[in-house]
DNA sequence: GTAGGGTTAG
């Protein structure tokens, strides 16, 4: 019988704790890594180059950055696996420019760069607007000499193609001389294509591909998807040599976003196999586009099937509901997170309060914000624009403040909110100040949709000139939506010169938009102006312009019902009208008398 | 390297 050898005590104990480490980072429990990193620093093991960048992955991952950084710090020579590590929880943290200067730090102290450095620096760099740093990491690149693997230049072209147009081109210059292409150099070019809109560029390298595994038809697929050429689309996912779920889910959401829900459901149906990622889109669609009744038996079905929905399905579903205030498909998913005990994600909970509020329910909104355990930017931003959506604005404005006060600085979604909240209460110098402090004290510079709120803020406040010389001189071309906010001001105040102005603008920039002109010739009309009556009228049909119906629509019980000007097709048609004319001086008595002026 | 996903003005 032989004595099993025992390893030294040393050993026993470094390995536990490794082990430990690679576990702890599963489970994101922070105490107990807390407890990890005591007991390596007690066996001075904590600037050991192999246990250290474990460390500091588990801290990163626990959000933990400052410690990572702190780890990072009391080892002596940091090697090329500490410096990546490092880098990459600069990365996770979306830290780009720190991930950035750790590469340097690392270039400066002599440690050379391997190839897992690039693909994590690399990641960091391709947020929108970092095209210098992924250029200065080429830069580097060549000036080391070194490429590394395949994969290096692969994720160069990547990080390029998320850069903007001009990183496209970039990329398509590295792409041209890079000597040895794989699969994925193609299909990463071809992919930041059509991202880039280059659809007919993407089309020719897919074409000249030497060989095409399925990534790359779906990237093409996508392609076609993404600018609504579904019978582009539907002729190249015909030539398929083969199909895989992803190809198919494609496919289906095409048909969800043209509006084409039948062709969705159709290919849905057929879909050889389906997981959570294809119910999730179908579902979506039908809650998107307001058919409660498919989109919950969808759901139930789901669910039937034995199916735990994720993260992505609850957003992407509450999204939809908010999109169509679909209320009681927002309750449905919400009861069965409840049934099944899953842990909202911050996002998850920000979607449910943008549901809450969108659907109507802005209490709702708010006992879900007050309840959560963790918040984010954008949590506080969703809230303050639910709750000024309905009219709250003074509690809107107290979470503002309470939000700077717990740390959060504000970003441009903030001042949407805020203002909305301004205008809706009446405040327009407050609103004016709000504006004003964007730029002087947050550097935020204030985008068309800014000044569409600052518009509708004066507009509403009766200060229409204002309004108007805003319009006029504000540094972007306005567009449909800041003519109409103004028409919006005009049709509250009635200053006909003003509304003249504002609607032979509108009529340009929109010209699709029938009611525009009915209301430009209203105005016409009312000032007894006959030949430019006769003018629109002209314009209209010689444009082919029609005026649609609008229709409002109703969730009661699950069950969406549609109505129209005149409408009668509903069962209960002659019910309703009753019901209508019953109302009718209640509505006069409490202000709601209907308005025909402009239109 | 490919399919779903939280906050933008009327």
């Amino acid at each position: 019988m032989t004595t099993p050898i025992r390893a030294p005590t040393w050993f026993s104990t470094r390995r536990q704790l490794e082990l430990q480490v690679s576990e702890l980072h599963k489970c994101s429990n922070l105490s107990h890594l807390k407890q990890i990193h005591a007991q390596i620093f007690k066996a001075n093991l904590h600037n050991d180059p192999f246990i250290a960048p474990k460390l500091i992955s588990a801290f990163s991952l626990c959000h933990q950055l400052g410690l990572a950084i702190n780890v990072f710090n009391q080892v002596r020579y940091p090697n090329v696996h500490l410096y990546n590590s490092l880098i990459r929880a600069h990365t996770q943290n979306s830290q780009s420019c720190q991930a950035f200067m750790t590469f340097l730090d690392m270039l400066n102290n002599g440690v050379l760069p391997d190839n897992f450095t690039y693909p994590f620096l690399l990641k960091a760099c391709s947020g929108p607007c970092s095209l210098q740093l992924v250029q200065m990491v080429h830069t580097q690149m060549i000036k080391l000499g070194f490429f590394g693997d395949i994969f290096v230049p692969n994720s160069l072209i990547d990080s390029y193609c998320k850069c903007g147009v001009i990183g496209v081109s970039s990329a398509r210059k590295l792409f041209m001389f890079m000597e040895d292409r794989d699969i994925v150099s193609w299909n990463s070019m071809i992919s930041g294509l059509v991202k880039g809109g280059e659809l007919k560029d993407a089309r020719q390298l897919f074409d000249e591909m030497p060989e095409r595994d399925s990534v790359s038809w779906n990237i093409m697929l996508d392609g076609y998807v993404k600018t609504r050429d579904m019978d582009a689309a539907f002729k190249l996912f015909e030539r398929m040599p083969e199909r895989n779920v992803v190809s198919w889910s494609t496919m289906v959401s095409g048909y969800t976003k043209a509006g084409d829900l039948d062709m969705a459901r159709l290919l849905f149906d057929k879909m050889p196999v389906k997981n959570l990622v294809s119910w999730t889109i179908i579902i979506s669609g039908y809650a998107g586009k307001g058919f409660t009744k498919e989109a919950i038996s969808l759901y139930n079905e789901m669910e039937s099937l034995g199916l735990k929905f994720d993260d992505g399905t609850i957003i992407s579903i509450l999204a939809a509901c908010a999109e169509s205030g679909l209320l009681t498909l927002g309750k449905r998913v919400r009861s069965s997170i409840v049934a099944t005990g899953f842990r909202c994600s911050v996002a998850v909970n920000n979607a449910l309060i943008d549901m809450y509020a969108k659907c109507g329910c802005a209490e709702k909104a708010l006992v879900v914000f007050q309840g959560m355990s963790e918040r984010d930017l954008v949590s506080w931003n969703t809230i303050i624009q639910g709750l000024a959506m309905h009219g709250d604005g003074v509690t809107a404005l107290k979470l503002y403040s309470r939000m700077k006060q717990s740390g959060f600085r504000p970003d441009k979604f903030t001042f949407i909110g805020i203002l909305c909240a301004c205008t809706h209460m009446g405040y327009v110098d407050k609103g004016l100040d709000y504006f004003y402090s964007m730029e002087r004290d947050y550097e935020i510079v204030p985008q068309i949709e800014h000044y569409g709120c600052l518009i509708d803020l004066l507009g509403r406040g009766g200060r229409l000139k204002e309004a108007l010389e805003v319009v006029q001189n504000m540094p972007m071309e306005p567009n449909a939506v800041i003519w109409g906010t103004l028409l919006g001001a005009c049709r509250l105040h009635y200053p006909v010169e003003i509304a003249q102005e504002v609607l032979k603008h509108l009529v340009k920039v929109d010209p699709t938009e029938a009611g525009n002109f009915s209301m430009l010739s209203n105005i016409y009309a009312a000032a007894g102006d006959w030949g430019n009556v006769a003018n629109v009228r002209r314009t209209m049909k010689n444009i082919g312009v029609q005026k649609p119906s609008g229709a409002s629509t109703l969730d009661l019980d699950g069950e969406v019902h549609e109505f129209t000007v005149f409408d009668n097709s509903h069962p209960n048609s002659e019910g309703i009208y009753q019901m209508i004319h019953l109302l009718r001086p209640q509505l006069k008595e409490s202000g709601c008398a209907p308005r025909t002026k402009y239109g």
